[in-house]
DNA sequence: AACACGGTTGACCATCTAGTCAAGATTGTT
DNA sequence: AACAATCTTGACTAGATGGTCAACCGTGTT
């Protein structure tokens, strides 16, 4: 009877459409309103179904959150994953901020939606924050600590470094609201200039 | 019969006590579920009051998270308040910097209360945002600008200047559950190393 | 056409939650 | 002590919300 858990079910048409469009409306709503201030008649809405159908395709509130997340969690790692040990650690870093910041540009709704989750203590992605993620920070840290001791990057202690580019990426999502308020009328788009800056930023460390 | 409505009225050793009680635990509350994940039973038990009773001293949920941002809103603009057009340049933003990073690490729930209205759009704080704190932003933006026009420091946006402090500072309270488990045993407090790396980083600057 | 299966939904239920109320307990004042 | 004002609470209500279900509709296959 599990619509989500079975892994792999041939689907029809129809099953592919509406699962699409439902995480879709979820990840708007949810994104918006976090977990617990979204209702799965906001979602059916959104998505432009009846609240019994939407069910049809999940079990349930909980499943619709979770799958958004797991499918979310991965295409999230890849720009770290993307870093290059053999690279010029100069290039593989300022690549890495800039994906980062394209990603907080395409992807705002997915970004609040971690933000919403993590704020709140992570309470449905604490297996995932201390395991892949965990392992593939360490990694890369070491990767960036080897090219620190040669001399080739800046001291710094290199999580520090990896936060600092999270959030100063991130904030341009998730905290749009208030650079669009504060900003006011001045500014059309919040991410404006926020690639030249960061630039410049990170050329000096 | 708007209790907290009435501005200047005389408060009781109780009614003083209960009140604070209250806006302790509606904080602490708040500032981990949000506001539409927060219920009042919650508040009550946390506060140990019975729920008529929480709501004898105040109108209402929204009105204990009303009272609990406007409390903030106004110690929250501090620092930033505090940067000196005559002083020296790089002192004040050093400041300012160690300033907002000590909020984080002494007031996080304060943080995530802010945060969580933020993420989700700042409903309840648009009049602020676009009011007092625009203000203080754009007078505090020119004078930086001002300073680097000066040649006193480096060229910069001084808006997404200011932006990136928030960011920086504010990441470490917002996101700890985040650097906790990234970073398990490896680390006991979130904070650690973060004041030396930010003197760093804004050292370059 | 007819059948089976996938897809859809109105009506319904149990639970949760913000807020009310009237009655009772406590406290301060004379 | 006695009285009034303040404070506290068990029991309750109305509405929201997650989830169910039996019946109905659509589509593709034979």
């Amino acid at each position: 009877m599990s619509k989500t858990t079975s892994p792999s079910k041939p689907q029809t048409r129809i099953q592919k459409r509406n699962i699409m469009i439902i995480l879709d409306a979820a990840l708007e709503v949810f994104s918006t309103y976090g977990f617990r201030g979204t209702t799965l008649d906001q979602i059916a809405r959104q998505a432009g179904l009846s609240k019994p159908n939407v069910l049809y395709y999940f079990d349930g509130k909980e499943a619709i959150h979770l799958a958004l997340l797991s499918q979310l969690l991965e295409t999230w790692l890849d720009p770290l994953r993307a870093i290059d040990p053999q690279g010029d650690p100069k290039t593989e870093l300022m690549r890495y901020i800039r994906h980062k910041l394209q990603m907080s540009r395409d992807f705002p709704r997915e970004s609040r939606l971690f933000a919403n989750e993590i704020v709140q203590g992570a309470p449905r992605m604490q297996v995932f924050l201390q395991g892949d993620l965990r392992d593939l920070v360490d990694e890369k840290a070491a990767v960036i600590q080897a090219w620190m001791k040669d001399g080739k990057l800046t001291q710094l202690d290199p999580f520090h470094l990896i936060f600092s580019i999270w959030a100063l990426t991130q904030h341009y999502a998730d905290f749009e609201a208030q650079i669009r308020l504060v900003r006011g009328s001045n500014i059309t788009q919040p991410h404006d200039g926020s690639e030249d800056f960061l630039d410049q930023v990170f050329q000096k460390l």
